[in-house]
DNA sequence: ATACCCCAGATTGTATCCAATGTCACCCCA
DNA sequence: TGGGGTGACATTGGATACAATCTGGGGTAT
């Protein structure tokens, strides 16, 4: 079964979009990079067609923007825009995390104590990043969700270059308060506090908002043209 | 400029996907329904990739479901993921008022008045609908949110089929409650007080959602395989 | 009678080719 | 010398043709 993963699905351009997907991500692609489809076809030894149904998904999913007859390139944020997502996975990330809660078993709750403990001895942006993310989405793994779980996903994936960004600046200031709100989210859920662990969630994510609100610096400036459809 | 509107953005997928979402809004075609790409760039009078980008991007808005190799239906909801949406919704809709409610001149005030008195005289279920649309998705109409207001918007999409059964089941009973809600809600705006506006939002979505919970036969029974990803 | 298998038709996925559009550099002119 | 226009090039958008895959019905064996 596993010979069969490589083309999983079926189809190309799915394949494609989690390649681009995990460049992005992984910071190998930066927010304002051009993307052209002939590379990426070259790259995977496809055609254009899947890789432009692959371009369509990642801009669906944020990560991408895309300009009718002119291109695409890795989307980037403005300060406001990042702001609207925190603010707004401080409304949901409480709810799937209570979703989750209520399946979540000890071996789960070990493993998220261990994360906390590993993020304190994290070296390195990339180590750190990875650990917090991990963390987090491993609290909301039991929520079985359908539509709030994808969700929650996509918002850190569209913000994910700026927490790089912002790591990178402060290197290890104010990661102290970090490690304890991750700790007191673990000891709340052991205790089954589910109200407490929503509001020390919903404060952690604020929290953070705050701090990369000081940064201006790291977000795009000018936002060309971005219209809201509704 | 009126002419160039037929081929508005430069590109035909864009085109054919808002005519096929508002057939999905409107009622033409319900949950379930096979749509087969063919059809489609016959009916448009172009070929099938435009069709299947479209598919694509009505996919990721979650009104149409792809399977690889096989079709494309429109979307269907178990009763468990129009609540998860409720919930949501819930949650976030106070959010995005906060932001629209500061920008919101005296004549948007107006119009969201007079849309709860015209609901009052609702003269069959797709004028009831829409006029319920109208106030809300108005009530948010100066937010200029670049990641809230579309998410919300797509909320409302994915669930729109279900409001229509649902109206049409329970006909003009429960519908005074609804109208003094919205009459609340412009009193809170018109008031100023937004904390109260927030509140009776969530609530009446709240409660919206426990009516809906009332009757599982209009949703979904058996959901194939729907894998969350994340 | 029923369960399984297999093949034909239908439908989707991809490649190649051509058209349309935007970008950029160069040139002309004031 | 600077600004505007114009043309070639690069890149994206779309159509046609073909390959791959799934579905469903009919036949066969148990």
């Amino acid at each position: 079964m596993t010979l069969t993963e490589s083309l999983r699905d079926g189809n190309a351009s799915q394949r494609i979009a989690d390649s681009l997907r995990e460049s992005i991500l992984g910071g190998e692609l930066s927010p304002g990079d051009r993307i052209v489809q002939e590379d990426l076809s070259a790259r995977y030894g496809g055609s254009r067609i899947p890789v432009r149904e692959a371009l369509r998904l990642l801009e669906s999913e944020g990560l991408v923007r895309l300009v009718a007859n002119t291109g695409a390139w890795v989307a980037s944020l403005t300060l406001a825009e990042c702001s609207e997502v925190y603010q707004t996975r401080e409304r949901i990330e409480p709810l799937l995390l209570r979703f989750s809660a209520e399946h979540l078993t000890q071996e789960q709750l070990a493993r998220l104590d261990s994360l906390a403990h590993q993020m304190a001895d994290a070296h390195g942006v990339e180590e750190f990043l990875d650990l917090d993310r991990q963390f987090h989405l491993g609290a909301y793994e039991n929520a079985h969700t359908h539509v709030l779980g994808p969700l929650v996903t996509r918002l850190w994936n569209t913000t994910q270059p700026y927490r790089r960004a912002y790591t990178q600046l402060v290197g290890d200031r104010n990661r102290r308060i970090f490690h304890d709100e991750h700790h007191m989210l673990v000891t709340a859920l052991h205790d089954g506090d589910l109200a407490l662990a929503e509001q020390i969630l919903a404060l952690h994510i604020r929290r953070t908002r705050l701090h990369l609100e000081r940064h201006p610096e790291l977000f795009d400036q000018a936002p060309n043209s971005k219209e809201t459809p509704a």
